[in-house]
DNA sequence: TCATCATTCAATAATTCAATTGAATGAATG
DNA sequence: CATTCATTCAATTGAATTATTGAATGATGA
């Protein structure tokens, strides 16, 4: 809670955001976030899945919620939160991209998780562009089904992310997957690759997203997916 | 510098990027990126700027740049500080976002400073469609010249942001300006709209980007601008 | 109504962070 | 070579955060 006193108006603005930056800068708060970007989850399910006691988990999810990142509602004896809306979502994909792009010890950790640098590099545009012919990719659509049906790359399959543990089967099996969202700032296919690479199953991210893929006059789809 | 223990992989990486973000969580260092925004900067202009000491300005500075955030090179006596890449703008401006979508004190401040409600508002992009037919409204684009000649909407004038205060002449009067830059994520036009406040010149910012104009199928020109 | 369960509050101790002060680099100029 | 000036370092103080503990809500169901 910055302090509002009798500074120039952009200062107090600024501290605003400073506090809503602080509120980002720890690694529990940031899980919770990473939770609730699949959908609701009630205290206790996030405390366990964080390894950490109930009563610390409330107080992260408070200070989130007082700082406009989450919102709660009652459900019997339940408190269940979700993300306030999608630009949570944005400023942690941001986030991530900026310490992927500039934080070296980032990068060494990453390159002795996964197994090759290779699969965690996003995909380029033009490199997908090329490959989208020979039809040895399946493209996959995070986002919600009233974007996708407004326009969508080609051939793609529409798994909205909160989705995507449970229709699995859909995805066929000995094709490389690349998964895209509403563009380089949006974190659903993040989540995604890392959902999929969790079973085993391998797939990488497209550098951009829809938007971009429109801007460079590549080709598009309208209308309901036709599997 | 948070502390690399043996932990899961993915708790490392999220500790990381909680770092970044606590080093963003104080005003003074967002002052100091929406300085460096607009172009290298030694440690003493800065400090006067933020009417702050310069041994606390450099420590400041410093700390941003073991983070990644900043680099700096040496010219003489003075050490000249920049921005590490875009992607630093970008998650501020993700942040602004944010900031601006959920908090009601910024909302408050913000109507209190500036004389009304709508100066602040982005224009929609389907509103300046539907205006530009009318030749009411100069479109000011802001990204570098490379990316105007690539595309660029429909009768806009290219001044990149660090030109702007320069070549403010060059802005017809008597019109409303509406800037725009890469996208929802970028912060140029945000700081545009700033700087022709500040010197009394009426504009507003498109709530997207080109990109997004573009995805809209909404007209596009190429080449340099023929003012 | 009472007991139960999930969540929240309040108080504490350990840690981390911010700004100040004064001294120490390190390049440029005479 | 010594001086000057911009920047950085080191040490201190005061303030803010974090995780823990145990008690207190507040809705549910017997």
């Amino acid at each position: 809670m910055p302090a509002l006193s009798s500074q120039p108006p952009k200062r107090q603005i600024l501290e605003h955001f400073a506090g809503i930056a602080r509120v980002l800068g720890h690694a529990h708060r940031l899980e919770i976030i990473e939770q609730l970007a699949q959908g609701e989850r009630a205290v206790e399910g996030i405390a366990t899945r964080l390894g950490q006691s109930v009563a610390n988990t409330s107080q992260h999810l408070q200070l989130m919620r007082r700082a406009g990142l989450l919102s709660a509602r009652r459900d019997g004896k339940r408190v269940l939160y979700r993300l306030a809306g999608t630009d949570v979502i944005d400023v942690v994909s941001a986030l991530r991209r900026l310490g992927e792009a500039h934080l070296a010890e980032v990068r060494a950790v990453m390159e002795g998780y996964f197994h090759s640098k290779d699969d965690m590099e996003p995909v380029r545009r033009d490199e997908l562009a090329a490959r989208l012919g020979a039809g040895d990719v399946t493209l996959l659509d995070l986002r919600p089904e009233d974007e996708f049906i407004a326009g969508h790359l080609p051939g793609a399959l529409n798994i909205p992310l909160d989705q995507l543990e449970v229709r699995l089967a859909e995805l066929p099996e000995n094709r490389e997957i690349v998964a895209y969202c509403r563009g380089p700032y949006c974190v659903l296919s993040f989540e995604a690759v890392a959902v999929l690479r969790a079973r085993g199953i391998g797939a990488r991210r497209l550098e951009d997203g829809f938007p971009e893929w429109c801007a460079a006059s590549l080709p598009v789809e309208h209308g309901m997916s036709t599997p």
